[in-house]
RNA sequence: UGGGGCGUCGCCAAGUGGUAAGGCACCGGUUUUUGGUACCGGCAUUCGCAGGUUCGAAUCCUGCCGCCCCAG
């Protein structure tokens, strides 16, 4: 297949600079690009020290994925260059990571990513190299409108990672394209194989690229130790029924890793004090939300309030809501919505914007109001 | 040291003669470029202990131990 990489000018005559992790989706974006007769420059970030990721091939940009990149540019007779952005990455997405964990909120790093040593320095450095694009294989939609590139979420929902890019500003997205936001997973695996690149069967990343073995929390631990206090654990009314090891092991919505039972229903957490170094707990009824006040506001549509939809975690059909520019309103109950994630809106397949969730309203308490 | 009740997996709990439900917790897996959720699977050869009755007992009998309550 040829990809259309929505160039100004014809493809011999443009350079592309592609953002190669060592991934399939990334080597085959690559592929594509060279195809198109551009000169090809894969970049590969080096985020964070290797030692602490050997062995985890499964991990986006882990030890080995640099060689796997530096291949595959090789196959394809691509240039491609390695930059050391660990100082970046650390101050960017890891030191934010655990301040958010420190603040009782659960961040995204991955958006974090995007947003800084992705989008802002990546993308100057491909503006430095005279490059007309950077492609990334990202898995949405570049879909250029009447008042400019839209973004748009992945023509597979199962595949979509509109969620992770919300905070892609207008001319960042001027300057992006994502070749594979079209196209179904198996059928880039296949454009891997036929090219008989090494990462053709490299399983799909998972978890958070610089946590070694799942172990986050060992990671916030290390940048901020006080996150890691013990503290209690309380039901919606104050009881004590239990005590826990760091609020840094806890998110909202989360059932796992409380440790009390002998309760008939299950419970959640409600909500985090950081202050207090408190876990409240709740049954799933408690953990239902009306509302979310959002910040960090980042809008690429035109201004629209109702008949949206809204994503509150990246694996989830966009449900029914409203936006009045400050806070989110589903029309239905959302479950599990954690200040420091996003809630990310759209029109139809089309991202409108998205921000950062700030607080919640419990849907219990308006239903109990309105009575 | 009189009377009553209870003792089943870490917690709660069903089962009162026919060969140990269920929930919570926990563990494992699936899903997933965040956290989490959800889903699937696992989880008491044994019913406080010791005897006895019976073809057969967690269930009946006896004794002991422990806990609770009411009386002192």
């Amino acid at each position: 297949m040829i990809a259309d990489f929505q160039l100004d000018r014809p493809p011999a005559e443009a350079r592309i600079v592609v953002a190669m992790s060592g991934g399939v989706d990334s080597s085959v974006v690559a592929a594509l690009a060279a195809r198109t007769g551009a000169e090809v420059i894969g970049i590969t970030l080096q985020l964070y020290d290797h030692g602490e990721a050997i062995g985890r091939s499964k991990s986006c940009c882990a030890g080995r994925d640099i060689y796997d990149a530096r291949t595959v540019a090789e196959r394809l007779g691509i240039a491609h260059y390695v930059f050391d952005y660990e100082t970046r990455f650390r101050d960017s997405v890891i030191e934010r990571f655990a301040e958010e964990y420190a603040r009782g909120r659960t961040p995204i790093p991955c958006v974090s990513c995007n947003q800084s040593v992705k989008f802002t320095d990546l993308l100057a450095l491909a503006r430095d190299l005279g490059a007309d694009c950077l492609a990334t294989g990202h898995y949405v939609r570049r879909i250029v409108g009447p008042n400019g590139p839209e973004l748009h979420r992945a023509a597979d929902p199962a595949r979509d990672q509109s969620y992770f890019l919300f905070a892609t500003t207008r001319d960042q997205l001027d300057f992006l394209r994502f070749p594979l936001g079209g196209l179904p997973k198996p059928e880039v695996r296949e454009i891997a194989r036929e090219l008989g690149l090494i990462v053709a069967d490299k399983p799909d990343s998972q978890d958070i690229c610089f946590v070694p073995n799942g172990d986050y929390a060992a990671v916030v631990e290390k940048v901020r130790p006080e996150a890691a206090q013990p503290g209690e654990i309380v039901d919606l009314e104050g009881g004590v029924l239990g005590r826990h090891r760091g609020l840094i092991h806890f998110t909202v919505g989360q059932r796992r890793g409380l440790e009390i039972g002998g309760h008939s229903e299950p419970l959640y957490v409600v909500r985090l004090e950081p202050e207090a170094r408190r876990v409240v707990v709740g049954p799933m009824a408690a953990l239902a939300v009306s509302a979310a006040r959002l910040s960090g506001l980042n809008w690429l549509g035109e201004d629209k309030r109702d008949g949206l939809a809204a994503k509150v975690r990246s694996m989830a059909r966009p449900a029914p809501a409203s936006f009045d520019g400050r806070t989110l309103r589903f029309e239905a109950p959302e479950y599990g919505v954690a200040p420091g994630q996003a809630a990310v809106i759209y029109d139809g397949s089309r991202v409108l914007g998205g921000g950062w969730i700030e607080e919640t309203a419990p849907a219990l308490a308006q239903a109990l109001a309105a009575a």
